[in-house]
DNA sequence: GTGAAAGCGCTAACAA
DNA sequence: TTGTTAGCGCTTTCAC
């Protein structure tokens, strides 16, 4: 692999004359531009990241940490993410938490010693660990924790919590259960406000219930049957895909008996029978966003210091709306 | 950040014991050796990924070309990999490549300018790519791509296809529909041709249609409908969902009026309604092997240089067995 | 056992 | 306008 020297020697010039060339700064004559392009073009040159990195202490690239990668709302957020940054020069390394508080550690370590500029987090990124980013130079976007760091992009969650209750009591739904995420997540927290809080104004009555990723099993059939709940409010639309099977594999009608309303609008929801009724956040957006940001602020731009973004209903027909 | 100069000065040595210290090479006395990690443990120190990369042209990097980061399959995959790697101290970075040339050369470049030591693909990887990858240093891996490059892991596809198709076979179908993706991946081709071949032996009826990620719409649907098929075997669950999802949709009952069955037994399948009968590929074994294999290779172990991992059919309710 | 010094490929003063 | 040189943080000969 050709080097900044060879360049140099191809094209007769000193490896200063080259770097200047490269980075546009400081002068260069005409003549010798034109000298040092052709050296370029003839030994496919392509300068070393490394050495790059290892002198200006900045790399191009960016940490993204997700909480969990098998989400297909989250890997179309990472596409936004990317094709912001492929746009711009950067790269994206992508760290996956799962949630881990070693992995998270871990992760920001890896920016770190690789001297990533920035890092675009939506992961839940403990107290200490916060710290630790900021005690480094990285910046810091965080995606749907606002209020917590200086920069932030997220959606209206607590207009998509209200968006999931109306929708539901507009339906005729009379005894609702809303199963909520992880509450430490503030996307998790806002949306439940926001559904509780309609939920509470209408009078109808209401449960919440707690529910981790892997959590859907019969004892929710067993406690939906009991309860005899008539719509059910999911935190995502994984869990609402859940929750529709285990209710369909037992012989309980949705929309029928049991109304249901995601959040996230991924992909499949669309093609899922019956269809299901979400609230769609702009997902390949936000990661664009976030990654602009990032990006506006290392380039010293002014920028908007929390960008929030607006959610809107999808109904399909997992619900019965008239 | 503290540098290896800060911890030699701290423990009262010079740089090279540190070096030499960190990485066990040579001779460091037993006291020295505590000083120094007195000293690495007070300054919290972690030595430059970059500097070490510079020098020994080498990164603990591997990069992960995907053809399709949306697909649930490839992000079990990409675990896989990962913890893989980050179990043995390396790291990975995952392109995407959209099964677009250039965005495939762009992951290559990125890549090699930053001196990863391998490279594990699953997407197309053009000719000239591959030459490009070959006049690096990178190693490579393939997966599902068995026989193109030196060092492969694959599962065994041909036998995937027979069993598609001795499953609806032994269901009673009479009319079959194969949907098989694009045929410049292996993968795809050889279970097509496990399918085809088995069905031919049985002297049933079957059509064939190429079909590739965003093309499930109503023309397919009439054909269905025109042509009668009792039997529809996808190369992939993705599209199986797609297709029950529009059977569905229009009145069409599954497995009731057509059965379906899928490849690669992603999470969802199972939750869907009806669960989907699909042929299981072992994702993040596949992963876990193809990045073992490279790091193995790495350390100048001996390795099979083409692993082969069995699949499994899964029989559920998309299929109407006995 | 240990240290001095060169060098990985690049950038940025500073001279010329 | 161009070249010389030091240095980013690390590893590795090669003396001592």
């Amino acid at each position: 692999m050709a080097t900044i020297k060879d360049v140099a020697k191809e094209a007769g010039v000193s490896v200063a004359t080259v770097s200047r060339a490269m980075n546009s700064s400081g002068y260069v004559h005409e003549d010798t531009l034109k000298k040092i392009n052709r050296a370029i073009e003839t030994l496919k040159y392509k300068p070393n990241e490394t050495a790059r990195t290892l002198y200006k202490k900045q790399s191009k690239i960016i940490g993204l940490l997700l909480p969990d990668i098998s989400n297909p709302f989250f890997t179309v957020v990472a596409r936004g993410v990317e094709d912001a940054a492929l746009e711009r020069g950067f790269h994206v390394v992508i760290g996956n938490s799962d949630q881990n508080r070693d992995k998270e550690r871990q992760y920001i370590d890896t920016f770190r010693l690789h001297n990533c500029v920035g890092l675009i987090s939506s992961a839940l990124v403990w107290e200490d660990v916060l710290q630790y980013i900021q005690s480094s130079k990285m910046l810091h976007v965080m995606l749907d924790r606002i209020g917590e760091t200086e920069y932030s992009v997220e959606a209206d969650h607590y207009k998509g919590g209200v968006l999931q209750a109306e929708c539901l009591l507009d339906n005729g739904c009379k005894n609702i259960l809303v199963i909520n995420g992880n509450m430490k997540f503030s996307s998790f927290k806002h949306r439940l406000e926001g559904a509780i809080h309609t939920l509470e104004e209408s009078g109808a009555v209401f449960e919440t219930l707690e529910l981790n990723s892997e959590g859907v099993g019969h004892a929710l059939l067993d406690q939906i049957r009991y309860k005899a709940y008539d719509g059910i409010i999911c935190y995502n639309d994984l869990i609402a895909i859940q929750v529709m099977g285990l209710l369909q594999h037992n012989g309980v009608n949705v929309p029928g008996d049991v109304q249901v309303v995601g959040y996230d609008d991924i992909q499949i929801s669309a093609s899922y029978f019956p269809s299901l009724t979400t609230v769609r956040q702009p997902s390949y957006l936000l990661g664009r966003l976030a990654c602009e940001q990032l990006i506006d602020l290392l380039n010293g731009k002014q920028v908007r210091k929390e960008i929030k973004i607006d959610v809107s209903l999808v109904e399909r027909k997992s619900t019965r709306s008239e």
